[in-house]
DNA sequence: ACTATCACG
DNA sequence: ACGTACGTGATAGTC
């Protein structure tokens, strides 16, 4: 455990819980028994108080090191999980592990076994024996081995025999162990003396020969200490422990009993083991309802009828339909009381549009917020238009998006996720539900395969029993209005805007892509004639070593993995390297090949449009992110990737509006931080840039040059991501001490500011979490680490995640006034994109004017700020002329 | 599954 | 001495 937990990075569950240890041991534990699978296993603890425990007699030193505490936490759980993996475990008051281990060895080897000692600890050593083998998991160049020590390899590899190592270690003593040993004697002096003498007796016995002189007073005069010393470092093999091989046997690893500790560690390489055999998989559900399958009609509409009826008193129920590559394929319903879930498959008489019209029913009859989903969003795509108008979308709780509030840093927002941490029911995800049931992935399921159908019911389950701890946590934390009033209107917004997609010109795409091609074809060549090779150039391995060795190119920094081929390094050498030049290029235009214009085209759905996700449960700051594509990173900033916004173009007789707020986490910035001088800045609709660098640096506005703007302008975002003089200082490339000047002068200028991103971390260190202006919270454990650039990093969070989060909230805001005022006037014009401060509308002919008129109200009115919130607007046939 | 790189805000 | 500007996602290489 010791050695696992220094091992590995601290890593946490879902509740930041310490886990690194644990999966290090099991790491270790499993390399040997994956390739060994003995017959017996007996783990060996010290007792447990939270301190290194030391030998007995050395305790009166009173040096004992306290234990971290996440060690001492994480080794009380491996202690109820092995037990649960019917793995057998051994600890003894006044005894250390080492004793434990060494007793049962010799009892085990004596009835004629085998003996492996799998350990860290090199003191073992002194137990090799013909039947005993000590086992060292060993790191080298980050990959883990073990190595093996029989008699003869201590011998090989130490020169002493393994009761030799007692001896030596008894003259050179041990600090970590609280063995002194001989003062002045160290390993060099210790492993001579007893390669010659073989034990602590015969070299005490001939101490009046040794030599030099420093050396016969350090044994003669410590006759005593270096008995004591042996005393200390042999391993007691006597110890009061019976052998109860029965109970050592190797069992059944991954079972019923040990799967909540898995699912709760979030183990996931482990959870791959629980397979049908092995942890019979109909029971890793278990703890939910048995899922009843509906198939007459009767049944249905009794079912209905009382599950509405149920509603009407006002309580909950979970549903949840099973979508499998777009199709519906049934319906789960969770009641929040009963014996048993539902599920209505699609077929014989429950049509599509059956279910629907029943979940409206059920929506007319429920009280706000009392059906409940997972991912609604994901959902939504099971009604059609007609029956989307008709649902009353104020019965609807997504409580996974409730969740997210809460737990903005989740890694999923998943029934098997939100099941382990809400209601402490560890669950199987749908993957493991597959693999359990022997197949490879999910994929491999049919779309009615029962896996789905368990898999849907304890979604709509999850999803009925979590919403009442959701809703009252919202609640607790002030932000049911947020989640009311923003997030679950915007599930709607983001829905829409998936399925309108947006139109893509496939053909320009293609000529694109072949000029790229010719171009990266031609650049390679000349690379390669350059290096006077051809290797990989998208190797970062490959290119650094042609760059740095075979050409000499000087460098110097090498990291961690070696050395560094990131843009900015090879930027400072591509003037004096016509190589370097070329490299960069060919970077370039393999970017924008592979993912862009190569990567785009897999995307277009049938109706030429691509349908992005916009992934409200992503990001920590609430900000959206988009994926499959991401269409939130097309090229803008150069003029070739730019090239790409064109092939974004709108449907046939319409144009493209894109609005884009005009810095507004600057002005978010003045706002909350009340300075007056900034507040003056916005509200002169000046370049807010050029009077920054007008007043830090002390120049009359018109005498402002490019580069005290470029230098303002660069402080301006260090302020929003959370300043630090080396971030700016290598923004700007610019030393680290001009850096800290700029920074004191700005704060100068503007020490509301400063006074303001104080008390940011100030609140966030006390409270846990940042406060955007709508009250959107980020819990921020970073502040407290005991690691220093993990409470730096805190520190830098506390101040961006409020300004960036508050952005994200105004957006929201503005989307769905958008979205609302575009319906409400009936009009054909849809919200497209979303770029964090732009949107693009796709405006039906004839109401570019209203669009326009839409878009200003709602983005320049979200929110009530002491500066004006600006926007862009621009109209365009195609996204680059539009932005 | 992880790292390096680079596209965006 | 360490090693960091904030927030994302896709691709390719590597292990």
């Amino acid at each position: 455990m010791n050695r696992a937990y220094y091992a590995m990075p601290h890593l946490t569950n879902a509740e930041g819980e310490p886990t690194g240890a644990i999966l290090g041991f099991l790491n270790i534990l499993f390399r040997y028994l994956d390739e060994r699978s003995p017959e017996y296993l007996i783990v060996t603890f010290d007792t447990s108080a939270p301190t290194f425990r030391h030998k007995m007699f050395a305790e009166y030193k009173g040096t004992r090191k306290p234990m971290d505490p996440e060690l001492h936490e994480q080794i009380r759980k491996v202690q109820e999980l092995l037990p649960a993996m019917e793995i057998e475990t051994r600890s003894k008051e006044g005894y250390e592990a080492d004793d434990l281990m060494g007793t049962l060895a010799l009892k085990a080897a004596g009835e004629g076994l085998n003996v492996t000692i799998l350990s860290g600890d090199r003191d073992l050593l002194q137990l090799a024996s013909s039947s005993v083998t000590i086992t060292i998991p060993k790191t080298v160049k980050g990959k883990s081995i073990v190595e093996e020590y029989g008699p003869q390899e201590v011998q090989d590899t130490f020169g002493v025999t393994p009761k030799e190592f007692i001896d030596e270690k008894a003259l050179m003593g041990d600090s970590s162990d609280n063995i002194p040993g001989a003062p002045g004697i160290g390993p060099k002096t210790a492993a001579k003396l007893i390669q010659q003498y073989h034990s602590i007796d015969e070299v005490i016995a001939h101490a009046q020969e040794l030599k030099p002189e420093k050396v016969r007073r350090a044994i003669s005069e410590n006759e005593a200490q270096i008995r004591m010393s042996y005393d200390l470092a042999k391993i007691c093999t006597d110890a009061p422990v019976e052998l109860d091989l029965a109970g050592a046997v190797t069992g059944n690893f991954f079972n019923e009993k040990s799967y909540p500790y898995f699912k709760k560690f979030n183990f996931k390489k482990y959870l791959d083991r629980f397979t049908q055999d092995t942890a019979k998989a109909p029971e890793m559900g278990a703890k939910i309802r048995p899922v009843e399958e509906i198939h007459m009609l009767e049944q249905a509409d009794r079912l209905f009828r009382e599950q509405a009826q149920a509603l009407s008193d006002g309580r909950r129920i979970g549903l949840n339909y099973l979508i499998c590559s777009g199709k519906v394929v049934g319906l789960a319903l969770a009641p929040e009381e009963g014996e048993k879930n539902f599920f209505l498959p699609t077929d014989g008489y429950f049509t599509i549009s059956y279910l629907a019209r029943k979940v409206i029913e059920l929506s007319d009859a429920a009280s706000d917020r009392n059906l409940c989903f997972l991912d609604l969003k994901g959902q939504l795509g099971a009604f059609t238009d007609l029956f989307l108008a008709n649902l009353r979308t104020e019965s609807l709780f997504d409580v996974s998006v409730g969740d997210y509030l809460l737990y903005p840093a989740r890694s999923a927002y998943t029934s098997d996720v939100l099941a382990g941490a809400l209601l402490d029911t560890p669950l199987p995800s749908l993957s493991e539900r597959a693999k359990a049931a022997g197949k490879k992935k999910e994929e491999d399921l049919l779309p009615d395969d029962p896996v789905r159908i368990e898999d849907a019911a304890q979604r709509a389950w999850t999803a009925v029993m979590a919403a009442g701890k959701i809703r009252q946590g919202l609640k607790d934390t002030d932000m049911y209005d947020l989640f009311e009033d923003l997030e679950m209107p915007l599930v709607f917004v983001l829905y829409d805007m998936e399925k309108t997609g947006v139109r893509i010109d496939a053909d320009s795409l293609k000529e694109y892509a072949d000029s790229l091609g010719k171009k990266i074809d031609s650049l390679t060549e000349k690379i390669y004639e350059e290096a006077g090779k051809s290797f990989n150039l998208n190797s970062p391995k490959q290119l650094a070593s042609v760059l740095f060795e075979d050409l000499k190119i000087p460098n110097g920094k090498k990291g961690k993995n070696g050395y560094s081929t990131s843009a900015d390094i090879l930027e400072k050498l591509s003037e004096d390297y016509p190589i370097v030049a070329d490299v960069l290029e060919y970077r370039t235009y393999s970017k924008l090949k592979s993912t862009y214009a190569d990567g785009l085209p897999g995307y277009i759905a049938p109706d030429g449009r691509i349908h992005c996700h916009f992934n409200q449960m992503v990001t920590a700051t609430g900000r959206i992110s988009s994926s499959d594509p991401n269409l939130q990173n097309i090229p803008v900033r150069q003029d070739l990737g730019r090239q790409i916004r064109k092939m974004f173009i709108p449907r046939e007789g319409y144009t493209f509006i894109d609005a884009d707020y005009s810095q507004i986490e600057l002005r978010i910035m003045a706002h909350m931080s009340g300075d007056e001088k900034l507040i003056e800045a916005y509200r002169s609709e000046k370049d807010i840039h050029r009077i920054t660098a007008s007043q830090v640096f002390h120049v009359p506005f018109d005498e402002v040059t490019a580069q005290q703007r470029r230098n303002a302008k660069a402080v301006n975002f260090g302020i929003i991501y959370g300043i630090s003089a080396f971030g700016l200082s290598k923004d700007l490339s610019i030393s680290r001490n001009d850096a800290k000047h700029y920074i004191e002068q700005y704060f100068k200028t503007y020490p509301k500011v400063k006074e303001y991103i104080d008390r940011l971390v100030a609140s966030a260190r006390e409270t846990g979490y940042s406060v955007t202006m709508f009250g959107r919270r980020r819990p921020i454990p970073e502040l407290k680490d005991s690691n220093f650039m993990r409470r730096q990093f805190g520190e830098r969070v506390a101040m961006n995640a409020p300004i960036q989060g508050t952005a994200a909230d105004i957006m929201k805001i503005a989307m769905i006034r958008v979205s609302q005022s575009l319906a409400a006037s009936h009009m054909k014009s849809r919200v497209v994109l979303q770029v964090h401060d732009e949107l693009l509308v796709e405006t039906a002919p004839g109401e570019e004017e209203a669009v326009k008129q839409i878009l200003t109200e709602c983005m320049t009115h979200a929110a009530d700020l002491k500066v004006p919130l600006e926007i862009d607007i621009n109209e365009g046939q195609n996204w680059a002329e539009a932005h």
